[in-house]
DNA sequence: GGACAATATGGGATATCATGGGATATTTTG
DNA sequence: CAAAATATCCCATGATATCCCATATTGTCC
């Protein structure tokens, strides 16, 4: 299973390019489409990146749920939503006016591995967001809990 | 499973190297990425180290949560604030000034083993929060659990 | 106490990564 | 079908991370 660590900045140029960090880029599994797939985050402006596998996976998932549900429109959203983004020779990928309107991405975009997943934040607003987290975490201290089971994702469990 | 044990005090150099000590690198299990991940401590002004492996199963863990949680994203940030840092031919890595910052180390760090972790500290500071337990065990001792209960705990216990 | 090995420290060269620009191919629109 | 717009591909450069080598210090063994 692929895992991201760390946050980059990174400049977006003029044509909507953007170095997606090498850690990352290595840190993908192989797959026949060179890139990532993005989606928008439920709870914050903000989007989630996994490559194509991950999406697939998802994907089967999404067929588990009950057709027709509330649930299952409401995660359809995020399929119709998603863009694939191939990268160029040099790494980068594009992201799109739509994409960065919805992060509030303007000149740089913070690439924030997250585990198996990373996310794409408009910088500022993301160290407002970690600042939060890092003292909710000083003061009302979690734990992880022993190695998993499979979780189901998406599910509302 | 590793074991760390003792505290050696090296030096960081203008570049951000530093040796980790020769033990604790023979104390790491062998993977891929040769190397080791930093992650900052919630509790305490230090970081704490380990294998991949390790944060791979913590990232399994992780996965375990239900994904829309507060806990979860708090967690996430844990990753995201994490580095890995690869061994040079001589095994040392580079502390990167986020990392340096946030433990507030210049000239000097201290490699903690705690078990099965290490932890990274600015020497002073560890001598002060060695203290700080040492008179808080001498009033109040504590007990190890029995063997199979060792929880990993996201927070300084 | 000396020799040797292991470890830590220091410096410089090279490779990689991020950034920037332009050309070409493809798609869209009129 | 042609023109315009956009996406993709290709190439170059500077900064920094990584790699390589040497020396000093410390620990171990005889």
């Amino acid at each position: 299973m692929a895992l991201f660590l760390s946050t980059y900045v990174n400049k977006v140029d003029r044509k909507g390019r953007i170095s997606v960090p090498a850690p990352f880029r290595s840190a993908l599994p192989e797959h026949a489409f060179n890139g990532i797939v993005a989606y928008r985050l439920f709870k914050y402006d903000a989007l989630e990146c996994c490559g194509m596998g991950r999406m697939e996976a998802m994907a089967r998932r999404l067929e588990s749920l009950e057709q027709f549900s509330q649930e299952y429109d409401d995660l359809q959203t995020l399929f119709s939503d998603a863009e694939q983004l191939t990268f160029d020779g040099e790494g980068r990928i594009v992201l799109s006016e739509a994409l960065r309107e919805f992060a509030g991405i303007t000149e740089s975009a913070a690439f924030v591995g997250v585990g198996s997943t990373f996310q794409i934040w408009e910088p500022t607003a993301l160290e407002t967001s970690k600042k939060v987290k890092r003292d909710r975490l000083r003061h009302n201290p979690v734990s992880l809990p022993p190695e998993p089971q499979l979780a189901i994702r998406g599910s509302g469990e």
